[in-house]
DNA sequence: TTAAAAACTGCAAATTGTTGCAATATTTAT
DNA sequence: ATAAATATTGCAACAATTTGCAGTTTTTAA
């Protein structure tokens, strides 16, 4: 951060400067502001002590935070689920009673579970272990676990076994929690076993539902799972009709 | 994950964008990581190993992992805990590196799966759900699900196909976890599609071990898994020498 | 098993912090 | 107003932190 430099300020003056910088931009470097102000570095760094003293920032090594950076990134947590309870919403009103439903893990698919209507009447395949502990709870849902070596990080099932029975099943509806997705890389992921297994689920649906969180779109992972063409409804938690989206606007794509 | 690199960042303002992405696509490798921050592997996995110290991610070969995804079973008042403690220590005693042990689901089970000792390396073939979950937690137990249709009340894959696919497997140990035991009618249970599981499971191990609290001792239900000389060890919470396991001390049978 | 990837270790360079001190500037008391 | 007291500021020497690198060990995957 580089402005004009600013001369003869009073000490008072200084700090409020600071501390603007600092709701401006979320953070400064002690290096910057000295030669913003053209005093040396010895100064800011007793103003911005002064300012962590009375709990206007956070001193930080090299610099200071402002107070709100951290509760931003901290309430990301309970903000994602809301996100994801919109999403899983969504999702769960593609689902009609009787449907064969192929599924993923992830945390949006296990919010899904858990928005399922008491009377929907349905079979759910999946590998994961959450997942089937979710579906297991409803009163009215089957559930198939697809076995096979558990993967410990996502905690579903992987290997040629579980991938040639999901070759065998013909789904109606494919659900895909994903970790990134853009419109040149498609579906990308950074498990080799996950992919694999991911791979199998899209090609033996008849559908394939995305669920992402709008944060998750743009970005990609080294390994690719399958192109955009391939999804068939791409959900995230924002207005279908929302900016953010307009790459996706293809005609196989629906967007929810 | 890979974005647009970002520059001059702050330890803590890293940090939290580490503990964002991480909590956004549940998991992060250390080198995208680097590659999008434009700092050195070395700093991420320091970044990281702060962060797994406080507890805010899980760190592993490679990377690290959300906090929050793990843990969805929560133990449920489990009646006599500990009495079944005390039967799971002397089960996991049982277990050696380098085994092939096949279990059934059952709180007993699950007491067992906890208490495995960390450096345990050891194959875990099971189709109930809580007990792979708990297999799953360990860092150096393999763990294969057993897939098939979920049973609600008991949380377990049943079917053909799980029966088929325990058939084939030819596992050291068998751990199970029962409803009812008796000297005249062995193993016993009320649920038709556990039991053919169970008989499955029995006869394809080379060794069965029992866990019961002794409250099932001398009881019988309708169906028969098998017969008490089919049973090569029992464990119950009491002495080996108790007067109540007298019916039991036959040459076959090793009392725990 | 072996080979590659990742992690750890110690180290050096650069940056940032701390402290004491002297030079100024500002305030206070008379 | 003026001197004394007090605050502020910059500087220099030294301490601490951070970061990247090279060499080694450990882990992982084939």
């Amino acid at each position: 951060m580089l402005t004009n430099p600013v001369t003869n300020m009073l000490k008072k003056e200084r700090q409020a400067y600071i501390l603007h910088q600092v709701s401006l931009h979320n953070s400064v470097l002690s290096a910057d502001l000295s030669n913003s102000i053209n005093v040396s570095e010895d100064t800011i760094r007793r103003d911005l002590n002064e300012l962590a003293e009375t709990g206007k920032v956070i001193k930080v090594h090299g610099g200071a935070l402002s107070k709100s950076f951290n509760s931003f990134y901290l309430r990301s947590d309970v903000y994602n689920v809301d996100n994801k309870k919109i999403i899983a919403e969504k999702a769960a009103s593609l689902i009609k009673d009787g449907m064969f439903v192929l599924t993923g893990g992830g945390t949006t698919i296990i919010e899904m579970a858990r928005l399922l209507p008491e009377d929907l009447k349905a079979t759910f395949l999946t590998g994961s272990i959450p997942a089937a502990y979710e579906y297991s709870q409803h009163p009215n849902i089957e559930v198939i676990f697809i076995g096979d070596k558990i993967a410990k990080k996502s905690q579903i099932a992987v290997g040629g076994e579980a991938i040639t029975r999901i070759r065998h099943i013909k789904a109606d509806l494919c659900f895909l929690g994903i970790n990134a997705l853009d419109t040149e890389h498609g579906i990308t992921d950074n498990d080799w076993d996950v992919v694999q297994v991911k791979k199998a689920m899209v090609e033996t649906s008849a559908k394939t539902v995305v669920m992402s969180i709008s944060e998750k779109l743009n970005s990609y992972q080294r390994l690719r799972i399958c192109g955009v063409d391939e999804i068939d409804v791409l959900i995230t938690e924002l207005d279908p009709s929302d900016k953010l989206l307009d790459p996706f606007r293809l005609n196989s794509l629906t967007i929810l």
